[in-house]
DNA sequence: TGTTTTTAGTACGATATCGTACTATATAGT
DNA sequence: ACTATATAGTACGATATCGTACTAAAAACA
């Protein structure tokens, strides 16, 4: 492979790394004080496949390591915004359920959201965005796929 | 906005944190045990764009607070990948050099990751993905431009 | 059924990232 | 020139993320 070649590649996810960043500082700047996105996901995560998850899987869907699921639901859980209960087919598990109260923070942190995605509306419609997100799926199952070994992320 | 149209632009901001995070994994899995992509990014850009820049503009360039671009600084100072001299225009400031040794950790890093560019270039050839360049782009500096105030990122 | 291997979660330590506060220097305003 | 403000970098503390090692339970298998 040609460098210049090997340049677009590295250009691409250098500019997913800064996209990733902004919105990341974007939607945090968004959330009440001391909340990362890092949390707010994993409380839209649960609504959005149901709760009575099993941080195993919590971790598998974000791709981060069990050990950092454990300290994220740890957080939630201190701020009685999910709940953890033993797994009943499995003793070795738990699941996660979220309360009335981390529902109400999801709502809340959507909203707020929702300003700054009105702006981006007004430049960049919902069809620019949405052409281009199965290109971004495609990729993101591409290299979901190319992990060896399928580790316990 | 319609949560059908929110879930649109939530949608695709999951999917560029995913990629990023895969991407990240897959680069540091071709470092050297300790390094990080954040510090291979600093010794790239370096190269990119000409080493003597001060870590100010390497924050911004990177859209992290300072504060993290002198711990990455430090690292990369230690191993002696980089030296950090004082900034003859400016008292307060310091520019940031290339060592030899830093071009050869960057050009041996490159040599390895080109073997999972050339994998993804199977599938997805360069077109592909310089095809989606430009849109990220315009995003990046969209959302670049949103944030207010212009922090000291 | 008893043993081995795998799996889910956690404890712990190391490093990264970030925010706040501080110092030194530069720039702006008078 | 003098003062006030802004800027570059760092010190420090808090939290996030991650890797390794461990425990307990389940699954595989003899």
């Amino acid at each position: 492979m040609d460098s210049k070649t090997l340049a677009t590649y590295f250009t691409f996810f250098n500019e997913i790394g800064i996209i990733e960043q902004l919105s990341r500082n974007m939607f945090e700047a968004r959330l009440p004080a001391g909340f990362l996105v890092s949390h707010f996901s994993v409380l839209n995560h649960l609504i959005r496949v149901q709760d009575g998850r099993t941080p195993l899987e919590l971790a598998s869907a974000f791709q981060v390591p069990k050990t950092t699921m454990t300290h994220t639901l740890s957080v939630l859980e201190r701020h009685g915004l999910v709940a953890i209960k033993p797994n009943p087919d499995d003793g070795r598990s738990k699941c996660v359920w979220l309360t009335e109260s981390g529902r109400m923070f999801r709502e809340g942190a959507i909203a707020s959201m929702a300003a700054d995605m009105a702006t981006m509306a007004q430049t960049y419609p919902p069809e620019f965005i949405a052409d281009i997100i199965p290109k971004l799926s495609e990729i993101r199952v591409f290299l979901d796929a190319l992990r060896d070994p399928p580790s316990q992320r």
